[in-house]
Parts: C-alpha cells; structure tokens; sequence
DNA sequence: CACTACTTTAGAATCATTATAAATTATAAA
DNA sequence: TTTATAATTTATAATGATTCTAAAGTAGTG
C-alpha cells in the first residue's frame, strides 16, 4: 500500500491498467534485488498464499505474458514441459542445476569471450546464450 | 530390405526386439550422414507418407523414448511446446534459425573455447551448451 | 509348435497452456 | 459524481503434446 506508485507508474507508462491483480504480482516478482526465476506454477503457489485474495491462473497467464510482451520478462528454454520466465531481461548465461531445475545467472564476466567462426549466408547473430548444466559434485 | 541387418544388429545387441516398426525408424533417422534434428510430429508426418504401414502414433513415442534412453538420440531443449531430438548425440553446440525455427550443428572448432569462471560449491559442472540464435540478415 | 515376455496399438487420461464469453473495473467524459 | 466505454478478470471450456492403459499381436526360445 506505500510505494505502489512505483509500479503504478510503470504500468501506466506501457499502457496497461494498474489494477491491484498486476501491482501485486508486480510486487512479488520486481521487488527484490536479486534476478527471479520461475514458472507459472511457482508464481501460482506463491501468490496462492494470500488467500484474502485469490488471483486466477487465467490473469496469472495474462500478466506474466503482457509483462514479456512490455519486455519486464524474459522467457526460457531449458525444459520442454514448463517455460521458465526470468526478471533479467538481458542477454545471459545460465547455470541449470540439474537436480533441483534452478536457474542461477551467470554474470558476461564470469564467460569468458565466446566467438562463434561459422556463419551462415544470409543469417545474422541475434543472441548468443550460454547453458551451463551443473549437478551435485558427490 | 537390403543392408537392414545393421540396424536389426544395433537393436539386438541392446536389448531391443527388431520389428518392423523400430527398423523402419532406425532407417529413416540413422542412414544419413548429416545430423538430423526432429520432433515427433516431424517424424510422424515422413513416417504417414509410407501408408502401406502405418505406425501408430504411440509407438513412435515408445520408440524415440527408448533410442534415447538407449543414448541413440539426444533431447534438445529449445522451445517450450515441443521437444527436439538430434541423431548427433555427443555435447555439441547449435544454431537455432528463429525464423524457422531450424536447429543447426556447430562442430566444436567452431566455437571458440568457453570458459565457465564462477562455480557453485558443492556443484561440478555436467556440461556446457551454446545456443547461437540466428535470424534472417535483413 | 508352444510358451512367454516384449511390443504395438487405439483410445483414454493428463497437464500445461490458450480461448471464450460473461461479469467486473479503471478511466475519461459529461 | 454519474455515465459510458474499453480494458481486465474470471470460471470454465478447449486445445495439443505427451503419457498411460490394457488388449491384441509378435519375436525369441526350446
Ligand atoms: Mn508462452
Ligand atoms: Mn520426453
Ligand atoms: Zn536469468
Ligand atoms: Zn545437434
């Protein structure tokens, strides 16, 4: 209820209504320092505890995908069950632990320069991400 | 009907029946030279083409689950709908073409050597992927 | 040939996601 | 403030890829 103005802002600004469904989830994926990865069934759970009030997994769908559409999330690919969304929108690299499905960021400094020699004709470089699996060391 | 033995040999020796069926799909995915990348409904529709037999839509999941289980076929993550599959199983790098949504190799020279700086304690590394995006160049 | 375990198959079930269409709400105009 | 309108939320249905089930068919073995 304090400094909702900031999101409030933010969802004006790109043209979507702030109702209080959106400055909530808002709230739970934009407020924290650290980058957030997840999927809807995390989100769900998540805001499932607030019981006072219940937010449809409709409008959870709608709003995490008119956030990526705004570009305040980024969607990825690395199992083909469930699509992981992430609150780092620029270009980078992934840790996958394979045991428990977390994503944690690789910063571009901890990756050393990667240089792709091949090209092919008529196509261009539009990103270049980096999948490092990692699983419990013994 | 000719050099077929190879593949009712491949079977054999691991483990698995060679029927018609799983013949039939070793041809189709393992007597060519280039790597080839799938997914089952790609594999489907070739596999309908031949209506003299028909093979059911669940013994083609059976039968690409059980090549990979068998390290035959490697499942490749790209795209949250569905899943990848690639006849080129050692760890190796890719293009994905996001215009039509076609994935490419990279032979390991091709990509210059990654270094992954950061480690996470109590984590070993399991592998490391390159996912190179590319698009039309105009 | 006879037996058994393995395999194939059609169809049902599951599960994540998307679509639908009616009720609600935010916003701007009056 | 009231009204009008378009945007949004919601419950529910629909979709589509994948997995499950259980019955019929087949390969291997003796
Ligand atoms: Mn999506
Ligand atoms: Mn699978
Ligand atoms: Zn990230
Ligand atoms: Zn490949």
């Amino acid at each position: 209820m304090e400094n909702n103005s900031i999101f409030v802002e933010k969802l004006r600004s790109s043209g979507l209504r702030p109702t209080k469904q959106r400055i909530k989830i808002c709230k739970l994926l934009f407020d924290r320092k650290e980058t957030f990865h997840f999927t809807i069934n995390n989100l769900s759970k998540i805001l499932k505890k607030d019981k006072s009030e219940k937010i449809s997994l409709a409008t959870i769908y709608n709003t995490v995908h008119s956030f990526k559409k705004k570009g305040y999330l980024k969607e990825i690919s690395v199992n083909q069950n469930k699509s992981y969304f992430d609150t780092n929108t620029s270009n980078h690299h992934h840790f996958l632990d394979i045991n428990t499905n977390e994503l944690i960021d690789l910063k571009n400094e901890d990756v050393h320069n990667i240089k792709i020699k091949k090209r092919i004709p008529g196509k261009k470089i539009n990103s270049i991400e980096v999948l490092v699996k990692i699983e419990n060391s013994n």
